[in-house]
DNA sequence: TTGAAAGCGCTACCAC
DNA sequence: GTGGTAGCGCTTTCAA
């Protein structure tokens, strides 16, 4: 059997609440008995029961994190930077992947709670904004991570979206393109929803419309993007340049370019989102919208280990600022 | 405050040994009495504490899975499979990225000890085997995914390494390379060693050698596989045939043979291993040696589970086939 | 069918 | 400095 509290204090002679001092590092212990547990406990590689810690009030020392799909690489990016930050406060983190579908959410909402870890981190798309109420009510710090839920008080980073979308288009207009278009994730998608706002805002600006026909909605994933994208290139009309709300759509979209055999980017420009390891290793390298997923991972973190010891914070938005990498995906317009 | 098995009792008349058995759907309670029961916990949302029950005997339904790096395509698909394996089953996964340090495994075994995981798996490398040995004195269930530690009486899943170094080595020798090359991971790694080995085999069986220059070391990531590349691809006598250990440094070496001005396959034929979603998208597409990644993660979990219900099982060793997918990076040896 | 009570392993408060 | 002890929220006999 596992080695308690109990078993410490009776081989070292002492109570159990000596014990758990000295686990503790609290209260006053002379060195001599403290050295003699400490050395109890190695030799019976005993390992204090975290659960039971818990129980009595401490913390769970244990965040959630909810993503669509840990296995596609910014996720899996974001998932890194949100476990360094936790190990380095002390933390441990449970990956949950979503699919995006509500159901899941819920179920995974329900058992972290019921785990009673001390936060989570929510990086996942949500259609009806009410099933996280109950946490809130519980006072359980959530923090979005990328998404917005504006009738929700709750902590958020996230990068200017909207910011983003402008910052493609200009780039494609910049290059001479005027017949283009965009391949979005599906239109709940929050941040999805801002990206074509302002590259929207930025092609009216010039003068041109993006009609219904010219943003197409696709699944989050290289296969279905490539799809919608041999629909898409396949116009009489085709556009020239093509904005994709992730870099998994963006190399669905090179890989019907390449399909249909139209070359990236003397026939298609092609521009991402993300800035993930994928976009430098396409062929061509993408063009993309750099987040700085690192900082989103912290600061996620920070947000809800601050509320952790500090209670009665009201929720922060921190809104960071994405930035244009130019590879080779894009160039300028041939016709 | 958070509602407990009291509040319910009490709002309920009851006493909470019944609230526990509806819980659990034990004992005998009339259906009236578990209907107004199930009624009330609704309207209070209440969320048993898991932390309660594990205390109580009851398992966590956590696992522990240990990788290198998560951000890392590879291990993220893997978590991917052992994730949803272990949702089917009813358990969460808290990962560990170690980044392959030795204190960080041990730091991380503890942690998930404390925890009270219910097994845990491993798949990241590990130097002194002699740190697993706590947890296999304490019974607790570990399952190795993708290394081998002979030493070690733990459940195994695996692939045959030897075997797809040896497809590797076969397919580069059949498209005429003769002046060929191994970018390694670090040494220690088995499974490096086993495609090593491998691939050894079947160049030595075809009268061929592989001296120790041909074989560089390089850390699993792209930057350091492009920073050995360079050197390796800089001699007077340069290899025409590389076989990378995994695909990222493969696309390190793609990089490196790119900034080098060689082309791929006509100049340098670069061969991958894992199969991962980078494979598919880079300049050219890989050829690689396929793992069954959602097998080993599925596998694993099952392995785990297995232990817990039914111990005393001997350990098992699975050992998977890989599988060579041959795409755009090899080609005929040119000289 | 239901309830009382004894833990599970630990923390924290209060005596000594 | 150190120990006794009352919970924390739940499961599980054992009686009723």
């Amino acid at each position: 059997m596992k080695a308690t509290i109990y078993d410490i204090a009776r081989e070292a002679g002492v109570s159990i609440a000596t014990v758990s001092q000295v686990i503790n590092g609290k209260g006053k212990i002379s060195e001599k008995r403290r050295a003699e547990v400490m050395e109890i406990m190695e030799r019976l590689n005993y390992q204090p029961s975290a659960i039971a810690a818990a129980l009595t009030g401490k913390q769970t020392y244990t965040l959630g994190l909810l993503v669509p799909d840990i296995s596609n690489p910014y996720f899996a990016e974001l998932a890194r930077a949100v476990e360094d930050r936790s190990r380095q406060l002390g933390y441990s983190v449970v990956i949950c992947s979503t699919d995006n579908k509500d159901e899941r959410v819920e179920r995974y909402l329900n058992l972290l709670q019921q785990k009673r870890v001390d936060g989570m981190m929510i990086g996942t798309g949500i259609d009806n904004a009410e099933i996280l109420s109950p946490l809130l009510q519980q006072s359980i710090p959530v923090a979005l991570i990328a998404r917005h839920m504006p009738s929700l008080s709750v902590h958020t980073v996230a990068i200017d979206d909207r910011l983003g979308g402008a910052l493609a288009a200009q780039h494609l207009l910049e290059m001479g393109h005027t017949r283009i278009a965009v391949l979005s994730e599906p239109f709940k998608v929050s941040s999805s929803q801002e990206r074509i706002r302002g590259f929207r805002e930025a092609v009216e600006a010039v003068g041109l419309s993006l009609e219904p026909w010219q943003i197409r909605e696709s699944a989050a994933d290289l296969n279905s993007a490539k799809k919608e994208m041999l629909v898409l290139l396949d116009e009489a009309n085709r556009p020239t340049g093509i904005f994709c709300c992730n870099d998994m759509q963006a190399i669905g979209a090179l890989q019907a370019a390449k399909e249909l055999g139209l070359r990236v980017p003397e026939d298609v420009s092609i521009i991402g989102f993300d800035n993930t390891i994928l976009a430098s290793v396409t062929n061509p390298p993408l063009t993309t919208v750099a987040q700085p997923i690192e900082d989103l991972g912290r600061l996620a973190v920070d947000l809800l280990i601050d509320e952790l010891k500090d209670d009665r914070k009201p929720p922060q938005k921190i809104v960071l600022k994405p930035e244009l990498v130019i590879r080779e995906s894009t160039g300028v317009a041939s016709v």
